[in-house]
DNA sequence: AACAACTTGGCAACCCCTTGCCATCATTTG
DNA sequence: CAAATGATGGCAAGGGGTTGCCAAGTTGTT
């Protein structure tokens, strides 16, 4: 079933397997010429090194877990994508898993693969504080759109972003926006509507809240005609799958985006650019942010274990379409 | 660094390591009350089997390796998604790799994970039919959108496909298309374009090719003005990224669609609903190609080798805004 | 009571690779 | 020329779990 191990190689060449290995591992410690000749023989033969009987003993993996609280958002695509690259560079693998929104399966995951990896990225996480503190006593763990104290971490800037959102929101005279919020479980939506709350509060506008909401499309018609009840002019959305869901249902109704209501999303998906009317979203510097969590883990190690780093990286309003000057009824 | 082991179990049961193995492996060739001890000492340790030393003897990762030939494509987010839920149900574990379109890092890559997984799942491989029958001889190997006579395949029906893409275009008064043709090592794309050209034939309408294009939304614009310099009335796009592009293209350069060119994309991208116009596109059931993908590897092994099968899903053309009769000059 | 038949548990080898330690051989130095 | 130094390769253990084989223990039979 499987290829040729240090066995065949070593009887090919000639030697013992201490040395065979140690011609790939320590080049120092062989002569020149038996390397090469090792080397020739197990190019031959076509051996590869078993990584598992290599973890075994080291007890390191190369791998590290990249668990996504709900992979069918395009969201995390950017992530994922940034994380693999990363990954590849220190010729890391990567397992992607899926957490499917749910808490108990993410816990689940992580505990089966726990001894079977170097570490966890966890985007989104829906677990509870406790027992993400619990994961990474075992393992080194970096938290993605998500902070906790005494864990690594890489976010956006929700709080200078909401700020972005809020004042654009404001100088197109609106006096007054709905946030519709995430999952109750989800870190980003309480964290999101405390920065809209202050942000608010210092430019001096309303904040209502209506929600939660499963961040979906289809989610979109229920929290639209929330909206809409409560006279919004301005609706931010926990993100743009949801704020395109909005748009749809309400231009179902016969509302007007922007000219009735304006509409706000997070994530800047690509969907984003192409709906109409375009929708103006929080975008931020996702790849990097997969590209950073993947290099804070690999480098957990070299760290001291107290205070650790807590990256926030910039975000950007992408300003399209959904977002317009009040109506002056 | 690692949790405890069969040994830390044995000594706090009291029972032999061989024991505490088959109290799990083998429950029968235990007694009921040493495995209810077994089981309760292990879980207050907080015993994890370690899969690694286990593959080390069985040979069975349970794992298997998907390699997407451009994780940024969202297309192929669909085919993950099934494929990582197919595999959970089979406490399988999905391990995603991108070959960045290029086939010397998909080769690297299969070669790096080849001794570390039970299987791949080569999303519209860039490898060359000799190389893909190298992969296979090592590993069980099931190719998704892309066929090999002696290989497991499971793709959309192209043939179907394109048949349904031409003869709409044909209904609505189009004589002639142009496909704007993926990359030249793409089996789609010389796929798509024999099927586009035998449709052609057979409906009545002439079909030329122009490309090859690196299927993105940044290459639409250049795409887009090769067709117009074809003077196109209707633009069959490899996919719905290339497509997207060329309608901004033609958006910005004043034409019209579908009233001057109705354009055509294959995959049903998420964007491709909520453009403007939306996007009329061959779609298909991905989910289901992953999850048959990943069903088709884990049953490998209970197959004859001779005679793989050649799995073909339904296509369904989804009709938008994008199409619509020819301009009657 | 003696023995057969069956159940249960333990020993030890094995999977593949790494590495500390030691033996061997060659080279250098006094 | 002997002894010290260094370069090189081999032996064997170990890492976590599995499994063939055998020993001990249990139950049943005559």
């Amino acid at each position: 079933m499987s290829g040729p191990t240090i066995y065949d190689v070593a009887a090919a060449a000639g030697v013992a397997t201490s040395t065979v290995s140690r011609a790939f591992s320590q080049p120092g410690r062989v002569s020149a010429a038996t390397r090469d000749r090792i080397v020739a023989v197990a190019a031959e033969l076509g051996y590869r090194p078993n990584p598992h009987a290599r973890a075994l003993l080291s007890g390191k993996h190369h791998t590290v877990a990249m668990v996504v609280s709900d992979i069918a958002n395009p969201h995390y695509f950017e992530m994922i994508r940034g994380a693999e690259m990363r990954a590849r560079v220190s010729e890391y693998t990567l397992l992607l898993v899926n957490a499917e929104e749910s808490p108990r399966v993410e816990w689940e995951q992580i505990q089966r693969l726990s001894p079977a990896v170097d570490g966890f990225l966890l985007a989104a996480s829906r677990l509870p504080d406790e027992n993400l503190r619990q994961v990474a006593a075992q393992r080194p763990v970096v938290l993605m759109s998500r902070e906790l104290p005494d864990l690594t971490s890489v976010v956006l800037d929700h709080v200078e972003g909401c700020h972005q959102v809020v004042s654009h929101l404001a100088s197109l005279g609106h006096r007054d926006l709905v946030y519709l919020a995430g999952p109750r479980n989800s870190w980003m939506a309480s964290t999101r509507w405390a920065a809209l709350q202050r942000a608010a509060e210092q430019i001096g506008v309303g904040a209502r809240r209506i929600g939660p909401f499963t961040p979906k499309v289809t989610q979109g018609g229920a929290a639209a005609d929330a909206a809409v009840n409560a006279r919004a002019t301005a609706v931010v959305a926990h993100n743009d799958l949801l704020a395109i869901g909005v748009m749809q249902r309400l231009a179902q109704r016969g509302l007007r985006v922007p000219e009735d209501v304006s509409v706000v999303g997070f994530d800047n998906i690509f969907a984003a650019d192409v709906c109409t009317p375009g929708l103006t979203t929080l975008g931020g510097a996702h790849t990097d942010l997969g590209r950073t969590a993947v290099e804070l883990l690999l480098t957990a190690g070299s760290r001291a274990a107290d205070d650790p780093p807590r990256v926030v990286l910039p975000t950007e309003l992408v300003l399209r379409g959904s977002t317009g000057t009040v109506a002056t009824a």
